[in-house]
DNA sequence: TAGAGGATTGAT
DNA sequence: TCAATCCTCTAC
């Protein structure tokens, strides 16, 4: 079943990227539809330097982060990727799940095929390559994850608390003391995390 | 309107 | 360890 508005639009942004483990990504472009088992995530909220929406600031590229949870927010990091994340909260909130890596489930072929390679190991271990292999990008930002497009699933794996490891989030060095927040959840023993 | 830099990746 | 690569934001 697809995960609807109210899983997205609770007001703790480190609740729903743990709750978003074990659950599964879908995409469907064209009439190809592939997907993966979410197995890394991090949290981003306007009240720490390392998030977009910090301080409520609100540009043409974060403005999709305002809206109600629910919404993809797609953008380009380092001029090659694009980078796909959960909006979350309510209305005008400013916070976020990046969405790291995934445990490819279906559609493998059409995934190696827009990865170019054959190997299924690393096809989805990364934010950059996830949404390669997906298909998504910036026409992507501001879909509703509950449309025929791109849409979230809880049919994946019944995840523990056990199995969730939080640790400092990847590549925000100039978040300061922000930075140390143990915001990235992963599954433990996962072998498709990001490096 | 120009300049700096980034929530990454893959090759060296 | 480093370059690729281009959009976005900030400052002038």
């Amino acid at each position: 079943m697809k995960l609807d508005e109210s899983f997205y639009q609770r007001n703790d942004v480190t609740r729903v990227a743990k709750d978003l483990l074990g659950k599964v990504l879908y995409t469907a472009v064209g009439r190809r539809v592939s997907s993966g088992i979410i197995v890394e995530t991090e949290a981003y909220s306007h009240i720490e330097k390392g998030c977009h929406a910090y301080l409520n600031r609100k540009t043409k590229r974060n403005e999709v982060m305002f809206n109600a949870g629910g919404y993809s927010y797609v953008y380009l990091c380092y001029g090659i990727h694009n980078l796909f994340n959960v909006v979350t909260g309510s209305q005008g909130t400013g916070d976020a799940v990046l969405i790291r890596a995934l445990e490819p489930v279906g559609g493998i072929p059409i995934m190696q095929k827009r990865m170019n390679t054959d190997n299924t190991r690393r096809i989805t271990s990364g934010p950059g390559k996830l949404t390669k292999a997906l298909g998504i990008d910036r026409s992507f930002n501001g879909k509703h994850l509950t449309g025929s497009e791109i849409w979230i699933s809880d049919e994946g794996i019944q995840v523990k608390k056990l199995q969730i490891v939080a640790s400092p989030r990847i590549g925000i060095d100039y978040a300061g003391k922000d930075a140390e927040l143990p915001w990235r959840y992963t599954l433990a023993g996962n072998t498709w995390i990001s490096r």
